[in-house]
RNA sequence: UGGGGAGUCGCCAAGUUGGUUAAGGCACUGGGUUUUGAUCCCAGCAUCCGAAGGUUCGAGUCCUUCCUCCUCAGCCA
């Protein structure tokens, strides 16, 4: 953890709730026998080592985003700042739509974020599906206390009869089956004798709730669909709303956050939770749902439909694409750990809809990366130079720092020639206004090396400057004594052409050109950044040609860059741009 | 038009049971340092808290009315 992560955070309307709940010893008596289970497995346990419980529930039928990192951190940074535990739980409960190697991304990505749910011996990786019998006997539960029933009109007549936002709803039919009943359909549908979709199991609440969600909903549904953790062993499969409370209670969590648009599925997990405790199947003190405004970014779509078409439709090479949001592209693109959850902090965390401007996460990046990241020297887009009072075929070694801000991470050799790749831009014919790099007659400093005069350029027929000629000043070798007697503004990096590392760099923009894609009529497609990427050969430091994949680095005066960690092979890597510095002359 | 939420500086976001000059971050604007036009440092940046009334010695914090935005009618999560 570095010096800025340990900055004390701003307080937030959860932190308060958990301060409350502490502050009055809600959680005193709570258990933990060591895994998760109902009361009676509790009961058994010892008071809960871990002050409060959190969880991050994804379901595994998608790769994460970078608003998952938001709820990452914030679960797992609760759990950490307040001596408790977070656990990585899968939300497994709809079997066709998921898969192991959703599973497997989403546990990589969570680690790959800097989190884990290890205590002690305990993993606390758990699967929603892992509940299937506790949730199984709670609906019948429900049942025997007359709070469920087996329902049998088809989707279509549940729909109208639900009624309308302003309309209560009708009554079902089959509403008033007896338990003995509604025990016997129910246990036909778990043992596969009822079609799929030919009845569900409904909590029997009220039809005439101004709150929808209180309208009797869908607990249980029929379904011949394999289980990528189950198999086949079940064909009735329980809802979101059923299987979430009853998840969070067997885990014992304290705090079970979601986003918004559950808020108004509270009534119904306070209710469920309720019934069951007087069944004695939970045991107080029950988890309490709170919920969030989720993550909105400029520039960016997070939404999973978009994503998968994105995707599918070829707009970006895959998943981990350096310009998609997901955590696999953000990895990718070089984005870091450090970075996301300083960026989790910056933002906070509120009810209020929000929208968070791009630059904010940039700006989280380079902070972390300009601290953590060795520089480079790297020429884009080079022209040559040629120092024509410099002897031909020498090479002499000058000296540049790892890190300006670490001396301790020591120095690097350069070879510096007669002849050198310089940045095109750094020369102008005609400077503008402020220009101070090189011009005609004019003066600049080669980083780490001599102060030069520029005497003169050579161009094509193009009219486009192809070299650039110009003579040292023999007494300026930087680090020598007197070397800043000739005091110059102008700084430019080089990279001798002989002594140089060609090498393919993709530079990255934002993938959409619009800070809101697709608001209004617009189809976010049109929206796309048609110059979201584009591919440059670059004449590199030879030292980066032993870059690692996933190695990071500031190329001087440009950005930080990642060597990509699929394409680059041993000795010979390829890098991505992550994001540029901040550069107030461009403004 | 029913239920549930939210409205504090360009973008986020703190604001204890009402107490007197409305935190902080990002952005922005000045100035300084600097062999990255980077980093870093210093300073400035809401007489005002969606609007209008009201209660009070005193309100962003309480009351009333109004406005705007988000969200809910899957056998998805």
């Amino acid at each position: 953890m570095s010096d800025k992560e340990s900055i004390p955070l701003a307080s937030n309307f959860i932190r308060g709730i958990i301060d409350r709940d502490l502050a009055e010893n809600k959680f005193a008596t709570k258990k933990w026998a060591g895994s998760p289970g109902g009361a009676a497995h509790q009961a058994a346990g010892h008071i809960d080592t871990a002050k409060i419980r959190t969880r991050f529930p994804p379901e595994p039928n998608g790769y994460l985003h970078i608003g998952h990192a938001k709820s990452i951190c914030l679960n797992f940074g609760l759990a950490r700042d307040y001596d408790g535990i977070c656990h990585l739980r899968f939300d497994d409960t709809n079997p066709e739509k998921e898969s192991q190697e959703y599973v497997d991304s989403i546990t990589e990505m969570v680690h790959w974020l800097g989190f884990g749910w290890e205590n002690g011996k305990e993993s606390n990786l758990y699967f929603a599906s892992d509940y299937f019998e506790f949730m199984y006997q709670s609906a019948e539960a429900l049942i025997m206390g007359g709070h469920a029933y087996v329902d049998e009109q088809t989707a279509d007549e549940m729909r109208i009869n639900r009624g309308t936002l302003t309309e209560a709803g009708k009554d079902s039919p089959y509403r008033n089956r007896t338990v003995e009943e509604n025990l016997q359909l129910f246990r036909e549908m778990r043992d596969g004798k009822q079609a799929d979709g030919s009845m569900v199991l409904r909590a029997k609440i009220d039809m005439a709730s101004p709150n929808i969600n209180m309208r009797d909903p869908a607990i249980y549904r029929v379904r011949r669909a394999h289980h990528h953790n189950t198999g086949d062993t079940w064909c009735i499969y329980p809802m979101y709303t059923f299987a979430h409370p009853i998840e969070d209670a067997l885990e014992q969590i304290t705090h079970s956050i979601c986003t918004l648009e559950f808020e108004d599925q509270r009534p119904f997990y306070d209710w469920l939770l309720e019934r069951l405790a007087e069944a004695g199947l939970l045991a107080h003190p029950l988890p309490h749902q709170y919920e969030f405004a989720r993550l909105n970014l400029t520039y960016v779509v997070l939404s999973k439909r978009k994503l998968i078409q994105l995707v599918e439709e070829k707009h970006v090479s895959g998943w981990d694409d350096p310009r998609l949001p997901t955590l696999a592209g953000a990895r990718r693109r070089g984005y870091t750990p450090e970075g996301f959850r300083l960026f989790a902090d910056r933002i906070g965390v509120s009810k209020a809809d929000s929208w968070i401007e791009y630059t904010i996460l940039e700006d989280c990046m380079r902070e972390m990366l300009n601290d953590s990241a060795e520089r480079r020297i790297a020429v884009l887009d080079p022209i040559k130079l040629v120092i024509d009072n410099y002897e031909d075929g020498k090479s002499e070694d000058c000296f540049a720092p790892n890190h300006p801000l670490k001396p301790e991470l020591g120095k690097r050799t350069i070879q510096l020639t007669k002849e050198l790749w310089i940045e095109r831009e750094d020369f102008m014919e005609v400077p503008s206004k402020g220009f101070f790099r090189l011009v005609p007659d004019g003066l600049v400093r080669l980083r780490y090396g001599y102060v030069v005069k520029c005497t003169g350029f050579e161009k094509d027929a193009a009219g486009n400057v192809t070299v650039v000629h110009c003579e040292y000043l023999p007494d300026t070798k930087s680090g020598t004594a007197g070397a800043d007697a000739i005091k110059v503004k102008g700084n430019i990096h080089w990279v001798s052409t002989s002594h140089a590392y060609t090498c393919e760099i993709r530079m990255y923009d934002r993938l959409f050109k619009e800070a809101h894609p697709g608001e209004g009529e617009r189809d976010f497609l049109d929206d796309i950044n048609p110059n979201s990427a584009h591919t440059i050969t670059a004449q590199l430091e030879l030292a980066l040609k032993d870059a690692k994949p996933s190695d990071t680095f500031q190329f001087e005066r440009h950005g930080y860059f990642v060597a990509d960690r699929k394409d680059s092979l041993a000795g010979k890597p390829v890098f991505n741009r992550t994001v540029t510095l901040r550069d107030a002359w461009q403004k």
